[in-house]
DNA sequence: AATTCCTGCAACCGCATGCGT
DNA sequence: GACGCATGCGGTTGCAGGAAT
């Protein structure tokens, strides 16, 4: 609540002016000096309180930023490269039983952080998902529109087939488009090696030179 | 080679929750 | 119980880099 007083440069109570408090307060990437100071000063005080801590390192940074780089980039226990066939079971699964409860589909994946796997799905599977709604409503689309052709075709006749195999066969096909969106499997192309996943190679640091500097 | 489009990820924002006073 | 503060969480955004044209 109040942090966002901290986050945020243009609350009206807190007793700093705009200025001030956006020369105050770092944005954006960090820098690799930040890093280094965030690792080293957790490394000796251990985390927590952490707009203490980002006072006490001397970091221009809120709390709040501090707590996310470290939990979702900085800290020696992530495990970085492409998400494996098991994982992304794992999180179909547990997301299909949870819904969106990113930090609580992380806990069951050591190493894994929630951001990332928020991320994942959104990029991943869930556009695949809506790939698979949009594909399921154009084939509706399309037997509608053949039905319809059919209907116009077979004006004087359509209420007499009412129980024709096509019919049958139609109405059938309508009541499975009709029944909710059931998860299919995309074709996993994200089983195969991901270049871009590479994901530190997005900094011009890595965590482990990061660390082996420390 | 230049430009535009697309994708994935890091980081930010706002709200919710927990805890101490 | 009310209030203030710190932290946690999920949604969203901005941007860098690669792909396509």
């Amino acid at each position: 609540m109040d942090n966002k007083k901290a986050c945020s440069s243009n609350s009206s109570s807190s007793s700093r002016t705009q200025k001030q408090e956006s020369e105050v307060i770092r944005k954006g990437p960090w820098t690799m000096e930040e890093d280094l100071i965030l690792m080293n000063y957790i490394s000796i005080h251990g985390e927590g309180v952490w707009n203490n801590l980002a006072q006490s390192a001397g970091l221009k940074r809120t709390g709040k930023s501090c707590r996310l780089r470290w939990l979702n980039y900085l800290r020696p226990d992530i495990r970085r490269g492409n998400i494996t066939p098991e994982e992304k079971l794992l999180i179909i699964d547990l997301q299909a039983r949870w819904g969106n409860r990113w930090s609580k589909i992380a806990r069951q994946m050591p190493g894994r952080t929630d951001n990332e796997i928020k991320n994942y799905w959104r990029t991943r599977i869930q556009k695949k998902e809506a790939a698979v709604v949009v594909l399921k409503q154009s084939e509706e689309i399309s037997i509608r529109e053949e039905y319809d052709c059919y209907d116009d075709n077979n004006n004087n006749n359509i209420k007499y087939d009412q129980n024709s195999s096509m019919m049958q066969m139609t109405e059938m096909s309508m009541d499975q488009k009709s029944l909710p969106p059931v998860y299919i499997s995309p074709v996993d192309d994200d089983f195969l090696p991901d270049p871009s996943s590479a994901q530190s190679s997005d900094c011009l640091w890595g965590v482990d030179d990061l660390w082996s500097m420390h």
